[in-house]
DNA sequence: GTCTATAGTCGGATAGAC
DNA sequence: GTCTATCCGACTATAGAC
């Protein structure tokens, strides 16, 4: 791969993998036109097909885009290792919701890549297949080996399992139904201060959750 | 609305609204075509225009069906009234997140009609509103009354919804994901005995977030 | 109410000039 | 690599026979 980032082929390829995140993921795939892309990406309808071969092409390029965003943004929670206490190990799955949550709930970019990643989630293909292998999996059983620590039960048991997606669940919710939640709430957006309680609800259902299901 | 449920228009119509409501919630609305609800729904393409004007009219009808299947199902949940002890709204909480999962996770219709309702609920437009003043604000706003009696805070508190969104969105995650929550389980599919494992989380924690935010 | 034929629109892909 | 012109296919919607 020739790296050329700034002039040329390269620049409007990223701009078009870019527009199309944004518009994939606010109106999904089958409603977007390619000439839409093509349009927002201030680029030619033909370099499509030329960069990606066509449609379908840029979606898969969309996804490794995004789960390599993700990955590398994520990247610091990745490395540390597992403590051995409990009362670590809490800390850290709550830390773990908390950063999540920041970054799902108000980040600017992450809303459009989960926007992205939702639409592919929803149903089976070949994208849900990459992401999952890159980025879902591995969170998800670390996030695990963690509450199997704070609890003291089996990390690969299917009880921790589905633990761990209640946790991330209820965060990812409020990205998903967003519309409803502000709604209810009677909130314009969710801002700085929205955000703060939101995490501290989190915080609260984590220990609650670990609470509720540790042994003995 | 004249009645004639057995023959000729009518049964057309319904069949033609739930072919749709399989079909958008499984691909997407953009995705589905009127030949293809047509076809699935063993009825012509000029029916689609005539009882609905267009596949727009199809759209909100389906949204109306769902909306009104959904509250029928609900309705029995929604008569008994407000409990005073908190262990007493602590297990009707408990019921009705078991309701709702068992529902949304394992009954057939419902996997359907939630699959519908979530490409819809994913972006704001006119068939949101309909849902949530039908549906979604009413039952939220009792489980809210509920999680307040159980803990002793405030039930309109922006922490009380919060908190009962959070169990709402744990057991939603369940379907929206499904299929990452497949491989992740080494399950293929979601049927008694996995559903009633989701079950006995799901209820640990409500019990966990219930003492995790219960004052004093 | 049902069905067919057709008009009109739009989208993706391609070929080829630059 | 970029851009234009164009083709082909698929779709929705409409009009009208039955």
């Amino acid at each position: 791969m020739e790296k050329q980032t700034r002039t040329g082929g390269e620049a409007t390829r990223l701009a078009l993998i870019e527009a199309a995140i944004r518009l994939f993921g606010s109106q999904g795939y089958d409603a977007v036109s390619t000439r839409q892309i093509a349009d927002a990406a201030e680029a030619n309808i033909g370099s499509i097909a030329y960069h990606f071969g066509g449609k379908p092409g840029l979606r898969l390029a969309c996804a490794e885009y995004v789960a390599n965003r993700i990955a590398t943004l994520a990247a610091p929670a990745a490395v540390s290792s597992l403590p051995a206490e409990p009362d670590a190990a809490t800390a850290m799955l709550e830390a773990a919701i908390e950063r999540f949550a920041r970054f799902l709930v108000s980040s600017r970019d992450a809303g459009t890549y989960a926007a992205f990643l939702l639409r592919e989630i929803i149903q089976p293909g070949e994208v849900v297949d990459y992401i999952y292998d890159t980025l879902i999996g591995r969170a998800h059983k670390r996030l695990c080996a963690l509450f199997g620590v704070a609890t003291g039960l089996v990390p690969e048991s299917p009880q921790v399992k589905a633990a761990v997606f209640s946790l991330l669940g209820q965060v990812l919710y409020f990205r998903v139904a967003r519309p409803v939640v502000l709604k209810r709430m009677d909130w314009d957006d969710i801002g700085e201060t929205e955000t703060d309680q939101l995490v501290n609800v989190f915080r609260t259902n984590v220990r609650g959750l670990i609470a509720a299901h540790r042994k003995g």
